[in-house]
DNA sequence: TACGCTGTGTAACATAAGTTACTGTAGTTC
DNA sequence: GAACTACAGTAACTTATGTTACACAGCGTA
């Protein structure tokens, strides 16, 4: 655990730091598809994710869902850092995108380690002022861009986090993700293809350019 | 100065922290309609709101707008809180919606007091918590809702923050607030009206129920 | 009073997106 | 190979929202 922490935190956080996090924090792994934590669960713990990807989503009240972002290595949850006493409920759902490892630690260090180390403080904003911007970019899709745009943006943000051009997705996983129907999204998948951004296989999509 | 602190953040700050404030931060006052920061703009002071309301807005390159949330007495910007030493740029901008006072503090003052005060850790981290959960708001809106669940939404908050039921907006600027055009708003408003929910008059709107 | 400006009402139309329904196809299982 | 299932393609239709155009009303001012 020290070593997988020394790799992915290692030039963020002093020694003192990396020691207690070793000491006090558990190294777990999650499976893809995996739910980490869901609407209305109590937070109890900070995750600082290894490795892996985590999706983040969001729902409302008739279970329709929209993707916010992705985690990754070096990130954390902002919705975890309601440090105060009371432990909080999540306003999110966390799936597990690929398969995973990070750090749990117990939420009580939060407070601790924000006034004993510099390091700590600087991640932590830092952190919030991530999510904070990818939230507003969710916005600016949402109020700005029409699906096509949306359905481009998705697709190369995917190819960001998954590290490979051919995508494994099928047309219902995109439709889930954005909330909106299978139908529309193979009607403009379509489009897409024929102007050659894209080209379409059965549970694959190949970016092109 | 000291007393507009008192009153407003009496209650959350201990004393030591209040008299920081009162010597190193600068009461302003800004009238409604006035530009407090753009999109762009250098970041580097900390305002605490004392009285009047602050509106936050997203622009997309076209220059459409739209509504993020509003600030209130006891309110601050989750946008100047990224700490650490770099100046960072605002990604929001910031319109006084009826006149205010507010403090403002360096920005240098931010990490000193995060590590001094625990009031002043609480206080900063409720804010992030506060300004996410709003955003999230926005994103269900405009992800969940259909327009006129979205004016009725608008229309509730506005009375909230301006604590009267009749309210004085035109359907313009709704529209420009929630990102639409103003006939979409007029046909929408006489539904409304029709439902018994509101009654219309010129620049005014009454709120019925 | 006449003029002009801003705000509102409304019709008619255009477009984007959601819905329903049906087809075909690749891959899996029996 | 037959049967089944999940996935994708597409047409036809509905609905929500955006656009254009114009009429008229309220209100201030020349």
């Amino acid at each position: 655990m020290r070593q997988k922490l020394e790799n992915s935190y290692g030039f963020l956080f002093e020694s003192d730091l990396l020691s207690e996090i070793a000491q006090d924090g558990r190294l777990i792994t999650i499976a893809e598809g995996e739910k980490m934590l869901d609407i209305g669960d109590y937070i109890k713990s900070i995750p600082l994710l290894i490795s892996g990807t985590i999706k983040i989503l969001r729902e409302d009240k008739n279970g329709d869902e929209l993707l916010l972002y992705y985690l990754e290595c070096g990130d954390t949850c902002a919705m975890s850092m309601n440090h105060g006493i009371g432990v909080s409920k999540s306003e999110i759902r966390a799936i597990c995108d690929s398969d995973a490892e990070l750090i749990v630690i117990p939420i009580e260090f939060m407070n601790r380690w924000l006034i004993k180390y510099e390091s700590w403080r600087k991640y932590i904003f830092n952190a919030y002022q991530v999510r904070f911007q990818e939230m507003l970019e969710a916005i600016d899709s949402l109020a700005f861009y029409d699906m096509s745009a949306r359905i481009e943006k998705y697709l190369i943000e995917k190819v960001k986090i998954c590290k490979e051009t051919i995508l494994n997705l099928t047309h219902q996983e995109i439709a889930n993700d954005l909330n909106t129907s299978r139908v529309v999204v193979s009607r403009i998948l379509k489009k897409l293809e024929m102007s050659g951004a894209i080209k379409l296989h059965r549970n694959k999509i190949e970016m092109l350019k």
